[in-house]
DNA sequence: CATCTGACTTCAAATAATGAAGTTAGCGGT
DNA sequence: ACCGCTAACTTCATTATTTGAAGTCAGATG
């Protein structure tokens, strides 16, 4: 991730945002977080290899997703926990998105569903400034006057 | 983009979908085509080495995502031209999540609006079924429990 | 104090991305 | 028809990133 912010892409959002989760796996072990894991050994799991899931948890830590915490259970040795921070959480319609796409156009799996606390589901959408759903392909993306952005 | 296609993430619809749009620069050029750019020498102008352009560009006509239409302009030769399909609209969620997460973690590059065709600002939501915006903390991400999951 | 286990690091090998240098096809002019 | 020109790609050797295996380290157990 650097030619991907050259001029052309510095004050892009997107490219910027990709800089931190687009790098293999951050997405994925997000997931996992929001799936509750917290430990190591339970990242460990979905198959990244240990020399790259220490680097992505520190890259993760770094650009403040996650954060470490102490923990220690009974009878064993304190370690580190990795927990979601606020902006970890934000990343969740990230992981929305993917997810509606994914079932949308690479069927026939359906393995993971979104839902309020109390269990109702609920689907990624766009809304105005009144809160009414806009149907997405009503929407465009432009990019904005930005009148002061100098190169210096 | 293999190992992360391992048992554990085969039926992931956040995995499979990285599998597509997990590539370096496939976002990338996906927004670009949603800034209504269609030719090769465009999307060139972004920072993505010819070498790498094609290789993509490639990758995500055969996702479904673009497809290719020939095109001539006065005085010129009979060319390729890149055009969104609907599988490639309706990635707009992920790249206005993308841009969400930015525009509030990434300060201070604020390039991009959302907007409907009639110029209203718009941002992205969870909704429930009866159309309410839930916010996105209360929403939680859970596997389903995907007993008619079979491995043919 | 030796052993075991979980959490990381280190390192060489494999894989992917890059830049430079081709290659190909059609147009315009002669 | 031939020549030069340009846009759109390929090919290839270099460089960066990811990977698997093996090693390190700290604390609990015996």
């Amino acid at each position: 991730m650097d030619a991907m912010l050259l001029p052309a892409n510095r004050s892009c959002p997107i490219a910027r945002t990709l800089g931190v989760l687009g790098q293999k796996w951050n997405l994925l072990l997000l997931r996992e977080a929001f799936l509750g894991r917290t430990k190591y050994a339970e990242f460990l799991r979905i198959g990244v290899p240990t020399a790259t899931l220490g680097a992505r948890l520190q890259d993760l830590v770094d650009a403040g997703l996650l954060t470490r915490h102490a923990y220690q259970e009974k009878g064993e040795r304190a370690r580190d926990e990795y927990l979601l921070t606020q902006a970890g959480r934000d990343a969740m319609p990230i992981l929305a998105a993917l997810i509606g796409w994914g079932e949308t156009h690479l069927p026939p799996v359906t393995a993971y569903a979104m839902t309020t606390g109390d269990g109702r589901p609920v689907r990624l959408a766009f809304v105005d400034d009144t809160g009414t759903v806009v149907d997405a392909d009503a929407v465009a993306i432009a990019k904005k006057p930005e009148g002061a952005a100098t190169p210096g």
